[in-house]
RNA sequence: GUGGCUGUAGCUCAGCUGGUAGAGCACUGGGUUGUGGUCCCAGGUGUCGGGGGUUCGAGUCCCCUCAGUCACCCCA
């Protein structure tokens, strides 16, 4: 007989919080459509091969499974598996129509994900990520690379929170500067620079000489080169600096510049080349993104991707890609957490028709109908109590007008001010119109 | 998934080395019998996260479990 509590890892915002999030989830998506991306939406659940092809993501993945299963299909569904993301299904999507779909594809995806992993603050087991990507046919144009963090830069920059900071990199920057420094694991090599932040220069030094085969010269080199960062295309003299020569490394160090230029250009002061953010391991394979919230920088990124040249294969078929993804879920916990998003109510009443006895509900209803008509949130009082109460109502959940039908007059409940009113013609001040966040 | 810390009213929190439920705000009713907020009075404010154990007796000690949080891992 306990009462039933919450799972970890789900979390259920109020429906205040719940409003914030749609009004952000509405703004993200018209940023997206503003650039020309396409909705798409797929299923929650992928074969167990598509979700496991990329990376060592396993034990994360959360499997599908009937309760009525015999034990002889092995209790399984076909090994089904809730998708961990969206760029994976994506791929899989891709594949499964691309005789129907147009070239450049470019498309926005906005649906939860799910991974088994140990919840804390800002990290969740649902959660809802908002996605942009674009792929073309064999071959894709560097510029996409150039506009996707444009298209976040704004999407977030519509929103109420605070400032970002996107930093950008570029693997084949990476591996080549490993290859001409001539480190034998380059991708353990870049995988110890990834930590950079968190455990220090000393100790990223000792995880390169110890498992990146590297001498104490070229992790010093390592270091230098993952310690560069700066808004501007001036990151590229300080590599060639280091003195290391390989053509991968000219290639992403020239890539890299024509997205600093362009940042530098449309979102100034937003948009760094770090050289060390590294991503995840598996199908990155040039671009990078990642992206701070500021003053929750220790939560790790809020929005992050990159360019995928190998994702999407399939025989000769082959769909390079290069995509985004805005953990919503984590921005918002996080503010929640802060306690720095608002709404101005909790509902999105904007009138209350008072109620001056039950047989006048009908005329009341009519009134509300006519408010509504005009796009006005409009709800009538639940009971025909006391005017003092009714009123009570309102203010408790911040509805700003209510509406007296006998004398036809609409009171301000914030301010006192009443006045008779036509519900045919009467408007409110459009800030009070639907509850605004903050 | 491994380990650490935390859990008392709707919220923020007290509660001494085991001895019988507490404050502020919020909430409900009334003072005010159809125009709220201030003020006054009266009051639910409670499975002490849940279950088990030790004890004459457990909010307090022990075990398990759930949730939150932190670190590792990984990442939105």
């Amino acid at each position: 007989m306990t009462r039933p509590a919450s799972i970890s890892g789900f979390p259920e915002w109020s429906p205040a919080q719940r409003m914030i999030e749609q009004q952000l989830l509405d703004r993200i998506r018209t940023s997206f459509e503003s650039y020309g991306f396409a909705p798409l939406e797929t299923r929650a659940v992928e074969p167990l091969d598509q979700l496991l092809r990329k990376g060592e993501t396993s034990k994360e993945v959360y499997l599908l499974r009937r309760l009525q299963a015999d034990g002889e299909d092995g209790g399984g569904d076909a090994g089904l598996g809730l998708h961990f993301d969206l760029t994976v299904p994506f791929a899989r999507y891709l594949l499964e129509n691309a005789g129907r779909l147009q070239f450049p594809f470019r498309r926005y995806q906005i649906q939860k994900s799910w991974r088994g992993e140990r919840p804390q603050e800002g990290r969740y087991r649902e959660f809802t990520q908002a996605d942009i990507d674009v792929v073309d046919r064999d071959e894709l144009p560097f510029h996409y690379d150039v506009e996707i963090p444009l298209v976040v830069i704004d999407a977030l920059g519509s929103l109420p929170i605070p400032p970002i900071r996107l930093q950008v990199n570029n693997r084949k920057l990476c591996e080549g500067f490993y290859r001409g420094l001539d480190i034998g694991d380059p991708e353990a090599a870049l995988r110890a620079v990834d930590k950079l932040d968190k455990i220090g220069p000393a100790k990223v030094a000792e995880l390169l000489t110890g498992t990146a085969g590297a001498s104490q010269a070229q992790a010093k080199a390592c270091l230098a080169l993952a310690e560069i960062s700066a808004p501007d295309e001036s990151f590229a003299e300080a590599v060639h600096a280091l003195g290391v020569k390989d053509p991968l490394l000219d290639e992403g160090l020239a890539e890299l510049v024509r997205v600093v230029e362009a940042g530098r250009e449309h979102a100034p002061g937003v948009l760094v080349a770090d050289l060390r953010i590294a991503r995840g391991l598996d199908y990155y394979t040039g671009t990078v993104y990642e992206t701070q919230l500021t003053g929750f920088e220790r939560y790790g990124s809020v929005c992050s991707g990159g360019r995928y040249d190998n994702l999407a294969t399939s025989g000769t078929d082959r769909f390079p890609g290069v995509g985004i993804s805005i953990g919503v879920t984590r921005i918002l916990g996080l503010l929640f957490g802060a306690g720095t998003l608002s709404i101005s109510r909790p509902v999105p009443t904007c009138v209350l028709v008072a109620l001056p006895d039950e047989d006048s509900r009908p005329a009341c209803d009519r009134i509300a109908a006519t408010l509504r008509r005009r796009g006005i949130p409009t709800e009538v009082a639940p009971s025909a109590a006391k005017y003092g109460r009714q009123i009570r109502f309102a203010q408790r959940r911040g509805i700003p007008y209510v509406w007296f039908p006998d004398g036809g007059e609409v009171r301000d409940i914030r301010s006192g001010e009443q006045a008779t009113a036509d519900p045919q013609t009467w408007q409110p001040p459009e800030a009070d119109r639907y509850p605004t966040i903050s």
